[in-house]
DNA sequence: GGTGTGTCATTTTTT
DNA sequence: ATGACACACC
């Protein structure tokens, strides 16, 4: 399909945020607008229309799942080397290969290593302990505090100096202390992704043309989630010439509380005053009724832009608001309903979505299910990241490219045992801080035999000899190979059989590294076509060993499984998805709106979140909540979430308000309908 | 592999 | 209060 046609099926907004190409542009893109052709169609009429290089434009998502998305749609319109070059990235890879190509700016060596926030937590615990033992609450704090100061660009020496009380004077001097160590570490974390190339635009005139130079247009996907530093990068980027599209809705913001600005939006207005703002109203998901409980409930926040959805898939099915005596009635009700409707609308598991506020909601709901055998899928949970083999693993290829990485040093020495016990690695670290050197380096310094035996010395000796051999191995030849021989040569295998309560449990933790080393041979082996950076043949282990870290991979295989399965999703994780039939639990007031958020006053941003929710529907939606839930073990009054009333009256259709039915009655003839149901099955 | 004990969190989470 | 999970032990 050429260009021209693709336009043509575009509507006249969708088209005019296409074509509108020489100045800085801001679509307000509401749910279901088609807001991804935009962004795709605008980068095949770039290179095809107006010839730049693909090479010249940066698309930048929040998750991988989106780029990957994203990067699959241009794939198919722009073909062989058109789109050769093209960055389509988040914006946390976007900043890794912007450090990446600017190490010696930096000051960073390479193959450096990047923290993931629970190597970051470990570091702050140790820079916390060294003044008094700390509980882990303090920690989490000081590492929210650190974030939130890196998302709004404010550096050490600032945070130290606005400090209004002890503890943010405190946390700042952890802040102070985390950057330097984290620099001796020649590591980053998960924020310096982006605090770093700011800077270092910021201040590097000559780095700001490097990269001016390289990126001509950007677009951006969901900016109303971007947060100081991330508008800030954008901005630095594209400087006066200002070509760029941001795609955002200011309705569907819902992460403030993680340091994103909807206000970003305005402020885009301010700083580009030649802002063009194209507004997609069409929505192509979802029945009139659903959009119009959605405006409804929307204008009860206060609105820069006005912005009202309308479709033309008719008007379609009320709105039912179920009112159930108490959660776990509630959760056999959306139970027993999937299962029903799923036959009478001839629909499959996967077009059922039920939506939730907190994860521990789905706890009922799911022993429902599989009391009816409904097959679910959850979404969260524990990844595969958090395994102790996989962090082992990462350990050792984070020490192979990093030998300063104290936290992967600290955790796999003596992984396989090696017997260097916590008194040896405490004299060593001692050595090592006296000095200001990386434990890897304090293993080979001859005055270390002072301080410790001889067996002592021996054994981290031996250790980081076995780690530069397989250094060695790897730089001389086969990369992978030399991983996958250092893991057969400690017998990593052996080390999991021990410890492992039962062998099929260390079996499938040996399959999950192999898996991972898999998935890095894989990530190598990829052009590296989808990025910005100018990588070499040398840096290529170390890329790929970071894209791994920012769990830039591996999740497709999670993602394939496209089985056949109801989804159990908490509003924020359903942002971005549609189903045909959605169900949302418990709305009712301290739940949706959640409690902490009446107290903070941050209601608006609930209600964004029950918009998300419901315009996640296609032709039916179903509310439900409960008039008695336990809570922290006692059994609580529900009063109906206030989104409720603000919904549109003649739109819903209310079921057991009133109550007047006998509820034994009511329940029995619940229970005979799926018992006639199943007979009716077989 | 199964059982018992202790710890943890009950607001959302990506990178 | 409750349950899920990790870890230790049988």
């Amino acid at each position: 399909m050429s260009i021209q046609q693709r336009l043509v099926r575009l509507n006249p907004r969708q088209q005019e945020a296409v074509r509108y190409i020489d100045g800085p542009c801001l679509v307000l893109a509401g749910a279901g607008s088609g807001k991804t052709s935009v962004i795709t169609t605008k980068i095949a009429y770039l290179v095809q229309e107006c010839g730049m290089s693909a090479r010249r434009i940066a698309a930048v998502t929040f998750t991988n799942k989106a780029a990957r998305e994203m990067k699959e749609r241009v794939g198919q319109m722009l073909k062989g080397k058109q789109g050769h070059g093209l960055t389509v990235s988040t914006f946390h890879t976007l900043g890794l290969n912007i450090i990446r190509g600017e190490l010696k700016a930096l000051g960073y060596k390479p193959g450096f290593s990047l923290f993931d926030p629970e190597d970051a937590k470990a570091l702050l615990r140790d820079l916390m302990n060294k003044d008094a033992q700390v509980d882990a609450d303090q920690i989490n704090r000081v590492q929210g505090q650190i974030s939130s100061w890196k998302n709004d660009l404010v550096l050490p020496g600032q945070a130290l100096s606005h400090a209004a009380n002890d503890d943010e004077q405190y946390a700042a001097r952890v802040y102070e202390a985390y950057v330097r160590h984290l620099k001796a570490y020649n590591a980053v974390d998960f924020d310096d992704l982006i605090l770093l190339p700011v800077v270092l635009l910021r201040d590097d005139p000559e780095a700001l043309a490097r990269w001016r130079r390289k990126i001509h247009y950007m677009l951006v996907d969901e900016y109303q989630d971007t947060n100081v530093s991330q508008y800030r990068l954008v901005q630095m980027l594209m400087g006066e010439r200002a070509t760029f599209t941001v795609v955002g809705d200011d309705d569907q913001s819902i992460y403030a509380w993680r340091g994103a600005r909807p206000e970003n939006l305005v402020t885009l207005g301010e700083d580009f005053p030649r802002l063009r703002v194209i507004k997609l109203e069409q929505n192509y998901r979802s029945t009139g009724t659903i959009l119009r409980a959605a405006n409804t409930l929307i204008s009860n926040n206060p609105h820069v832009y006005d912005k009202t959805l309308w479709s033309e898939m008719g008007q379609g099915e009320a709105i039912r608001v179920v009112v159930n005596r108490h959660e776990e009635a509630e959760a056999e009700r959306v139970a027993s309903e999937i299962l029903t409707r799923r036959i009478k609308e001839r629909a499959e598991w996967r077009d059922f979505a039920v939506l939730y506020r907190g994860n521990f909601q789905a706890r009922l709901l799911e022993l429902k299910l599989q009391h009816y055998q409904i097959p679910y899928k959850l979404s969260g949970g524990t990844s595969f990241f958090s395994r102790g083999e996989i962090k082992d693993a990462m350990a050792y290829l984070r020490l192979l490219i990093n030998p300063a990485d104290d936290n992967a040093f600290l955790r796999i020495v003596n992984i396989p045992r090696r017997e260097i016990g916590p008194t040896t690695l405490e004299k060593l670290a001692n050595y090592a801080t006296e000095r200001e050197i990386a434990l890897f380096a304090a293993c080979r310094e001859l005055g270390l035999a002072e301080q410790l035996p001889t067996r002592a010395v021996e054994r981290l000796s031996r250790f980081i000899h076995f780690i530069e051999g397989v250094r060695d191995r790897m730089d001389r030849g086969d990369a992978l190979a030399a991983i996958r021989e250092m893991m057969r040569e400690m017998d990593y295998e052996a080390w999991l059989y021990q410890n492992a309560s039962a062998p099929t449990i260390a079996e499938r933790r040996m399959a999950n590294v192999w898996t991972l080393i898999d998935q890095l041979e894989k990530s190598m082996n990829r052009e590296p076509e989808d990025t910005a950076s100018t990588d070499t043949e040398t840096d290529s282990v170390e890329s790929a060993i970071s894209r791994l870290v920012l769990r830039d991979i591996l999740e497709q295989q999670a993602e394939e499984d496209d089985s056949d399965r109801v989804q159990l999703l908490t509003m924020h994780a359903s942002k971005g998805l549609e189903f045909p039939h959605v169900y949302l639990m418990g709305l009712e007031e301290e739940l949706l709106p959640h409690r902490n958020a009446i107290e903070v006053g941050t209601v608006e941003e609930e209600r964004r979140l029950a918009y998300v929710g419901i315009t996640r529907a296609r032709r039916t939606l179903t509310l439900t909540l409960a008039r008695q839930r336990k809570a922290y073990g006692e059994l609580m009054d529900c009063t109906p979430s206030r989104f409720l009333d603000e919904l549109p009256d003649a739109d819903l259709e209310w079921e057991g308000r009133a109550d007047k039915e006998d509820p034994e009655k009511k329940q029995a003839r619940g229970k005979d309908a799926i018992a006639g149901l199943r007979s009716l099955l077989g």
